[in-house]
This record gives C-alpha cells, structure tokens and sequence, in this order.
RNA sequence: GGUCCGUUCGUCUAGGGGUUAGGACGCCAGGUUUUCAUCCUGGUAACAGGGGUUCGAUUCCCCUACGGACUACCA
C-alpha cells in the first residue's frame, strides 16, 4: 500500500504571502485533498535577520481566509511538530554531522568576505567563481587543511560552515511531475553551504531533513526551486533516504512587462497582490488585499487555480470541492503565466450573483451604518435584489443605490438639459397629481397608473419617463423605476417630484 | 556571463502528425432595456523564426531568437 500523501507549504515568514504563495498552498492543499491527504505548514525561518513580525499570524489567517485549512501546522500540532524551524535548530547538527561522518559534506573556514573578493577577481578576468570541486582544495576546508589544524580551529571556536561535496563528474537523471525528465551535470554544481556558522541550517539542509522527518510524499513548489533540485536529490541520497515526488509549478508574471510579479507590483499597477491587506510593521506602509478590496474567497481561489492549471472541458467556475476532484499535477502547464486582473474580476462577478442575498444584505447594512444610516433590513434586502446584478462589490452597491438613501439635492446638468424641457415641469405636475391616487403603491399599480395616463395624453414614453428618472435618482440611470418609486413610498416620490418641479 | 526551464489569439489556455486550430477574459458590433448597467447574439485575434524527419508538421528532432528562474553563511 502507498504511503499516506502528505504534502507542505513551507513559506518563509519574511512578509506577507503573495498571491503567487497563495497558488502554491492552493495546489498543495488540493492535491492532499484529491488523495485524501495531509496538507501540512511549516514555517521556515532559519534565517533570524529577515524575520518579520505578525508574518505567520498573517500566513495563517490568509489560508483560514482562502478556504485552504491545513491540518497540522503552528497552533495545530500534529505527531510531527514542531512546525517551526526555529524550533527544530538540535534536529539538524546532527544531521550535518552524519553527513561529514560519510564525507559527504566537509567543514569550511573561508570568510564571507574571502569569498566575495574571489568573485571579485574571477568576475575581472570574466569568470565565474564556483566554490566546487575543481578549487576546494585550494580554499580553507577540512578537504584542503590537516585534520590536526581543522580540530584546532574549531576547539578555537573559529565560524564555519558546513558544506555539501557535490560529486565532480556525473549525468544526475531527476523527475518532475510536471516538467518530465531532466538532465543535471553535476559538474557545474556548486558546494552549497548547508549549515550556517550561526548554528542554523540553510534551507537546503532543513528542508530536506524536515521533509523525511514529516514523511512528506510530494513536493509541490514554485520553479524557482527547479535550479536546486539537483542538490536536494543528492542530500536524499546522501542519507540514504527515499525522495518524494518533485513538482515545479509555473511562475506568475507581472500583467505588463517583464518579470515575476513582485510583492511591490501590486498597487503600483493597480490591483493587490496579497490576499489580505498587509501593513509594515517597520515602515507603516500599507499594501491593498483581496479581502479588503472586497473579493470573495472563493473567487480568488479559482482564478488562482486556473493560473497555470485547467481541467481541460470548458469549464470554468469551480468550487473548492470541485477543483479538489478534479486537480491533476499533469495537467499544470509549464509556462509562466503573466497576471490578469481582469480576469479576477469576472470571478468576483459571476460570484457576487451567486452570492446568497440574506448575506449581501448584511454586508450592504453594514456599509451603510458607516455611512450613519440606519435603515430597515427589508428596505435594504429590497435593495439589494433590485440593484445586485448591476454590482460586483459589496461596495459598488452604495453607488448604485445611493439615492435610496440619498433625495437629490442637485441634478447632472447635461442630463437636465437632455430630459426637462420647457413643457416638462408641467407634465410632472400632471403626473404627480395622478400617482397621489394610487391606492396600493407598488411597482405594478404605480407603472398601470403611469401608462394609462401616457397612452391618454398621447406623449412619448421618454417624454415622461426620462424626467421622472431624473427627478427620482437626480441622474439618468439605475434598475427599474418603478421598482424605485416602490421602495422610496408613495410620499418619498411625490416630494422629489415636487423638488425637481422646483429647481429645473 | 554560466546553468536550467519555458514559448498556441493582447491575456489565461484546449488541442495535437491530416482540425474551418476550440473555449474564456478583454475589445468591437447588434439585440433586449424609458436610462445606465446586467443579459443575449455575433465579430476581432494565435501555433516565435529557420532547418530537418515525414506523403503531410502547429504537433516529433535540432538550431536561433525571445522570455523566465537560479547563480548568498535568503528562502
């Protein structure tokens, strides 16, 4: 019997998750679904210096937000925790020392600073410095120095590092998923550090060790791992360990121009990049999200999912249960996919129609109490289903329904020059005169009442109803109006009447 | 610079040795609507280039171009 699939989303908490960070959980946690596995997080933050404050609180509240839970993670401990590298720092030494043991990797001294002028110098003569085989025995490592002078140095307490040997000479053969196989030589490798001299892992060495600790089966991540692959396949090797399945998903590109998209792309060109708005603890800065823009999670969720993945039928609005079913690693494309802010649009539109109305009615009662008003639930859900087709956002809703509210105080002048003529005052006096006998003011008895006296003045139907518009919203646009003279009350529509009368 | 990955309408993509190269977003036009929006119908538009292989390549192979990632004691 296969192993339990058990997949990992290992951000690092640097920041706030991008949209791209985002995909990756996505894709994690619907292949762990599909196979009725585990979808894990782990946090990776080995690297103290770039450290950021509320950055996994915002990771996590960001996938609860998107409807991908994971189920074992920070705060969620399952039998493989801790679920922090921080706190996992003891488990690596000794794998580090295991390697060493094997001569499989091997103790460096060289300096930070010996190791930049060495590129200096190779990068003046239009080379590239590689610290591998063909110069380690001439840099400062337990390779090239007595075994005598390498205990000395590090009972003196002198920093090292640890280092992969990556072998000289061979064709390595490795597989993805998603990309089929490829070929690494592992000449042009470099000796990745593996271990830090600060007593922390590097990311190579901690994920790989975390990774068959965690039993992970899969390995879903973005292609900018593909280059390290080769590195992460030899450590499997190195310890004798079963690798798990790689898959390297697409990038996300910028909507225009060049490259990736970026954390600072977003509200630069207009659209957010994160999920949930983000404010800099250090610099105050605050970064637009999904959420807050007024997106619906599960429209970002299936645009996400269709940025480098599709089912191959023409459809094309998917639930969360439904992608999970439907999900195939072999059907992720291999190209880069450039960002469509449009296109997230259209599945926040096809969303908010779908939306429950008992729910968008308290999301509208709740702007609207912002605002300072404070109006009757039946009045706004009335509201909401006459004006809802015409929104995408819960907020668009104040614009297209602002004057249910709102009497007009003033009127668009190119729209009053177009609509009220000079007979036009005395019509709507007319006409007012005739809806103050509506018995039962509803859309239907008003619009009877309206006809009947259009088709017995004989004037044209814009003639009158153009005015009314106007007189009604204070602009020539909005649902049925009818259905507005309805929902404002017969009084509320006779005294803007009288004040259009008035003022055109 | 080096290594690796990629390339079908403007964008997301389906397809795959013989197809009118399909869908979606966008855009444009028409229809519906008293208005605006929605909605409906239609239209626009693509296999990066050059060599092979083949009866036949957009599809397979090679080269070039272009794009991207990586190239830290960051992940």
């Amino acid at each position: 019997m296969p192993a339990k699939v058990r997949v990992r989303f290992a951000p690092s908490p640097t920041g706030p998750l991008h949209i791209g960070g985002v995909r990756t959980a996505l894709f994690n946690y619907l292949f762990a679904k599909k196979h009725n596995g585990d979808f894990i997080l782990r946090i990776e933050d080995t690297d103290q210096n770039r450290y950021v404050e509320g950055a996994e609180a915002y990771i996590i509240e960001s996938l609860n937000w998107c409807g991908i839970p994971f189920d074992e993670g920070p705060g969620k401990e399952g039998n493989f925790g801790p679920y922090r590298q921080s706190e996992r720092k003891e488990k690596y030494k000794k794998f580090a020392d295991k390697l060493i043991a094997s001569k499989a990797a091997y103790f460096a001294f060289d300096t930070a600073e010996e190791l930049d002028e060495h590129r200096k110098e190779h990068e003046a003569n239009g080379k590239t410095f590689i610290y591998n085989w063909h110069n380690r025995e001439k840099l400062k490592n337990s390779l090239s120095l007595s075994q005598e002078e390498v205990s000395k140095r590090i009972e003196g307490g002198e920093p090292y590092v640890v280092r992969f040997k990556s072998p000289p000479k061979e064709m390595l053969h490795i597989k993805d998923e998603i990309r089929g196989d490829m070929q690494i030589d592992t000449s042009i490798l470099d000796d990745k550090v593996l271990y830090k001299s600060d007593g922390m892992p590097t990311y190579h060495l901690a994920n790989i060790v975390d990774d068959h600790l965690m039993q992970i089966t899969h390995v879903i991540r973005g292609e900018e791992w593909l280059p390290s692959l080769a590195l992460h396949i030899m450590l499997y090797r190195a310890f004798g360990w079963k690798a798990p399945e790689f898959a390297h998903l697409p990038l996300i590109l910028k909507p225009q121009g060049k490259g990736k998209l970026s954390k600072r792309d977003g509200d630069k060109l207009g659209f957010p990049v994160f999920p949930l708005e983000w404010k800099d603890p250090k610099t105050g800065e605050v970064s637009s999200g999904y959420r807050e823009e007024g997106y619906f999670p599960e429209a970002v969720t299936n645009m996400l999912a269709f940025l480098g993945w599709n089912p191959g039928t023409e459809q094309e609005f998917f639930n969360i249960e439904e992608l999970i079913r439907e999900f195939e690693l072999t059907r992720v494309h291999k190209g880069g996919a450039k960002f469509d802010p449009e296109k997230t649009k259209w599945f926040q539109q096809h969303y908010f129609q779908e939306a429950d109305n008992k729910l968008l009615s308290s999301s509208f009662m709740k702007l609207l109490e912002s605002k300072g008003f404070t109006p009757d639930q039946s009045y706004v859900s009335g509201i909401v289903e006459l004006v809802k087709e015409r929104a995408v956002f819960v907020q668009d809703l104040w614009e297209q329904a602002y004057f249910f509210f709102l009497s007009p105080t003033s009127y668009d002048p190119k729209n009053s020059k177009k609509a009220w003529k000079e007979d036009t005052s005395a019509l709507m006096e007319e006409l007012k005169q005739e809806l103050e006998t509506v018995e039962n003011w509803d859309a239907e008895n008003i619009q009877g009442k309206v006809k009947a006296w259009i088709g017995k003045k004989e004037v044209g139907f814009g003639k009158v109803m153009q005015p009314l518009r106007l007189a009604l919203v204070g602009a020539l646009q909005g649902p049925d109006l009818y259905k507005i003279a309805e929902l404002i009350g017969k009084n509320e529509t006779l005294a803007r009447i009288k004040k259009a009368i008035e003022t055109l």
